[in-house]
DNA sequence: AATGAATGAGTGTTCATTCAT
DNA sequence: CATGAATGAACACTCATTCAT
């Protein structure tokens, strides 16, 4: 009977989907937690519920898994830049300020919503040494999404100057500077945060001043 | 003769000196480039072309010689923030202005004089979970000094605003926000830079155009 | 099918006994010939015809193989005098020398069996610096184990005397010379007996003699 | 002027000498409280206030070192039991009592004096394995005079029992029962007087009721 | 497809021994 | 002769990866 052959079929694609998403959510825990080198499969198993060469039997190896979880945050940053790009096209900012928030809000919902997701982008700026270790293809990969999502940044901003959204800056140099802004001071909030829990909410408050004085520097008036 | 045995002891010591420094400055090069996991005693031996028993003769454990790296840059820090302290219990400066430039200068310096000191900040940022496997004395030792450099900085950054030389902003979250710019912005650089050399030129322009933004946004006028 | 499941899984447990067998086998054979501190792990797996990690699958540490040996040997010297003492509650003793030859046949069947026991004893006897050496957590539970073996051993020769089968001796001081007795003359045998192995015949004949003069020295009549 | 020449050459005869005996007392002060393996070379450095090379320029190895330390003690127990096989041959001994009585005493004395000279016996029994390391020189010697004295003893008992001092008993068992029990008692008590020290006080007695009992069974009344 | 079990290739660290002075 | 310094060779233990089933 094919109905039945293929009800199996697809309890099975079902049950493998369902087995690599379990094992990716056990080693973003893992990395995130105890980073790159310290992980060891054996505990990404062990937090899957898993044996190891089951691990293997999706990943090819170490590397790959790690790159599995970077790809797609990268790729949700991308669409979040093109949606801005799209409304800019469409004229729907009057105000750079709206642009701004709009920018921050990227970084800050990821933050709260997954702070992992920002975890990644850290990884990125941090270990290229470790990008550099990956197969080739799979870093190709992740660098090539990395710097179309920079240069995809740097277009917004470029744009929102010769809107007149923003002062006439220097678009790579502001693009490098927004970037580093975010990245470090999400950095600095994490460390404080896994030192004094209670320290969280500082967090919000602090994006927001940041929010405020990058938009009293960059837009015009 | 006294002279003689005397010239033959300066030169051990000198030697001893030399081959302490040849250590450092390969176990700096193989940290920074590989960081601290990846990082092996064999490689780092090898770099300095001693053997591995060597450098036990001179640090304990990989931890010691890893924190012998990171101490001296952390009080570097500390006693240039100290010195602007000084100079604004001095009463030295006349305009936020200049204190700022004095703040990014800390940086630049350290950037331009010695990259790798600033690549200790990032360790320091991106690894508190590494910090945590030290043991438990060099630990102290480090996240000590970090802690007081921190705390060093918001309270010049608070005495600016007593002074009127800043606008009246949270020093804390104005803290958090400067160190995580600066720590950003280099790590963006430093990306940038190991890739394509020729970019190096960007650096020194877009610190200058962070500085000249961060003016406009905090500076009292 | 059921069955069949059920033989793979069998066999598989039997040849994971077997494999753990193997190694003790290989340790017992190593440590006892070399030492503890001059045996390698390499060395164990060398004769065990495995690799070295696969003992690390069975055994956490090399201070745990170790004592995987010495605890079952203990173990059995206790269940041995606790049989005596049942005995001697019992009042299955009507002379003194039906005891002493029980208690010898503890050690001489032991090292006609199972050789390797007694250099347990020696083991234990010599190297409590070593034992010292061992994690808390297996040293305890030796240690404890030969405490009370040690204790038990005493309580017998005490109910012995009371019951009026032994000479009224100070138990303590009986026991320590009694073990001692035992383990030195072993000591003494195994020495020689790896050197001129035909010397082993002279082993029963030294045993029986050290019991006749016991007996005359210490059974009451 | 020779008179000059040769009061210096004496006393750097006197000063190697003195310094060769700190080496070995600081030898057998770590060789004996670690064991043979758990020492180093370091820490005897350390101990005897001089330099590693140095001790190499006396002793060429460690096996070396330590089986001078060996040999002496040999040779006095050898020493002790041609004082007792004199006293028989010149029938000074008119009852077994008193040649039990000094064959203990051997024992108890040097146990007393010097605790370190049983452990020697100890070791000579325990580490054949070790002494089989030694370079076949030293080696050879250990090992005549470990026989040598062996046989000694058993010619002392010998002589004992033709001259009807004590029971007829074949020399060569008894032999190694009485090594045996000086052996075995004494690394019984070693060990429970390293752990509760006041224990100390029960070595004498133990040792008098083996001395006692050993009376009682072997001498010919 | 899933897994228990196995292993090659490292890691940091130690130590007997040897140079150079 | 004495020593500070150097090192080759080990050693316990780990981990990514692969078999056999």
């Amino acid at each position: 009977m094919q109905k039945h052959q293929q009800a199996i079929r697809e309890r099975k694609k079902r049950e493998k989907d369902q087995r690599i998403q379990s094992i990716l959510a056990a080693a973003k825990q893992v990395f995130f937690s105890k980073g790159y080198l310290k992980t060891t499969m054996d505990e990404i198993a062990l937090e899957a519920q898993i044996s190891k060469p089951t691990i293997y039997q999706y990943f090819k190896t170490k590397d790959e898994l790690y790159s599995s979880l970077m790809l797609p945050f990268l790729e949700e940053f991308g669409r979040q830049f093109e949606r801005i790009e799209k409304k800019l096209t469409d004229r729907k900012y009057t105000s750079g300020n709206d642009l701004v928030k709009d920018l921050f809000n990227i970084f800050i919902r990821s933050y709260e919503t997954a702070p992992d997701s920002l975890r990644v982008a850290h990884t990125f700026f941090q270990h290229q040494d470790l990008i550099n270790e990956l197969n080739p293809d799979t870093r190709a990969a992740i660098s090539d999404r990395g710097k179309y999502d920079f240069e995809l940044a740097r277009r917004v901003l470029q744009a929102a100057i010769t809107q007149g959204l923003l002062r006439d800056i220097d678009s790579f140099a502001l693009s490098d500077i927004l970037w580093g802004l975010f990245v470090g001071i999400t950095q600095v909030m994490d460390m404080k945060a896994t030192k004094h829990d209670q320290e969280r909410k500082y967090l919000k408050s602090t994006l927001s001043l940041a929010e405020k004085l990058i938009i009293d520097a960059i837009v015009l008036k």
